[in-house]
DNA sequence: CACTCGAAGTTGTCAATGACAACAATGATG
DNA sequence: CATCATTGTTGTCATTGACAACTTCGAGTG
């Protein structure tokens, strides 16, 4: 029919950037794996060989999200190592990073944590949002070397940590990146400070 | 056919009691118009009377979440009132009928947060958590009144407040009540007193 | 170098679904 | 009791996910 070679050559990945972009802009019942197909300038069963299911399909979309935002994460670490900063800008450094992804890839943040309590979900998943909050408790832990952060067990704070900022990007979704950069910095001041009296 | 009234009589609510049974024990994707209906007893075009969309139906039962959800908050309030409880206690109180509420259907609250940010959304949704915002913002502003909850904006506590209890909810699905209780408690005194040192 | 064999794609098909249109029963209201 | 909006029904259509059976390609292997 066409010049285009029998063996696509990269169709997963193909597959798995257009259904990011369907997310994103369509949300998440607007994906379908034949219209996938047909951008891809395949037949409509081949995404069969390279995803078992729809939710196979969907799980890997989640777990490159993990991989990316945790990349995100330890890259905003190194920025901080760089600069020498105190464990505040830390935190803030990884609370902007979080927050950027949220606000770039709503939906897909969605899809990640919703399939994560699927009784069947891939334990891949829950192993992303370990290394997630491996990377704040680090954090906290340095902090507490350095005598930045209160003694305590250092999980139960990161995981203080990681939950307001998976709120607080869960709530901002929608907003304007300014706006929440903004309310950002208050939150990290109120995470530090404390919202007893003083 | 059968003896069964012409009229079903309360469609609309057998519907979402249906909706949300199946969404809770087989998740968002085995959800089906044509499935709820052969479950009420009534033909695959009936729903449509009630919702004119798949995606209204998701809508209403996302409102419904949020009502509920609301109702739990303000209960958890007021049973404080009773006990002249202060504002630690009182946060306490939120943060447990919130995540109980997170714990028991926790395919609802994904459905309800998702449904948030798609820019088509129903106003009544935002409303519902501008509700519940206001719910924390009243028990902050109590707070500060009677100096237990440092002084500044109370909108910004607030919020810091809120995204902690939704994100701890979030990353707490899954687990057993008791383990979530217990780290509920560390969360609140961690809030209260900061991460700083002391 | 010819063969084979597995990976990747294709066509064909099926039951299920969401949406809609045209029609029927019901009961509230004048 | 006549009307008429509401609620339900039947029928139909295009789309979809899944699967089975077949084909093409290319990487090794003897």
């Amino acid at each position: 029919m066409s010049d285009r070679p029998y063996h696509h050559g990269d169709l997963r990945s193909t597959l798995l950037a257009s259904a990011e972009r369907t997310l994103a802009e369509r949300g998440p019942q607007a994906l379908s794996l034949r219209e996938l197909a047909r951008e891809a300038g395949v037949s409509h069963a081949a995404p069969g060989r390279h995803f078992k299911d729809k939710r196979a399909l969907l799980d890997a979309l989640a777990l490159h999200g993990f991989q990316r935002l945790q990349a995100a994460l330890e890259e905003a670490r190194r920025q901080q190592d760089q600069a020498g900063a105190d464990t505040g800008a830390y935190l803030l450094g990884l609370a902007r990073a979080y927050v950027g992804f949220a606000l770039a890839s709503p939906a897909l943040l969605d899809l990640m944590y919703a399939r994560k309590h699927d009784d069947d979900a891939p334990e891949q998943l829950a192993e992303a949002v370990g290394a997630m909050l491996a990377t704040v408790l680090d954090t906290i832990a340095e902090g507490q070397r350095a005598g930045e952060i209160a003694e305590g067990d250092p999980t139960a704070i990161a995981f203080t940590v990681a939950s307001t900022l998976h709120g607080f990007a869960s709530f901002s979704a929608g907003a304007s990146i300014e706006d929440v950069d903004e309310g950002l910095g208050d939150v990290v001041r109120l995470l530090l400070t404390g919202l007893g009296p003083r």
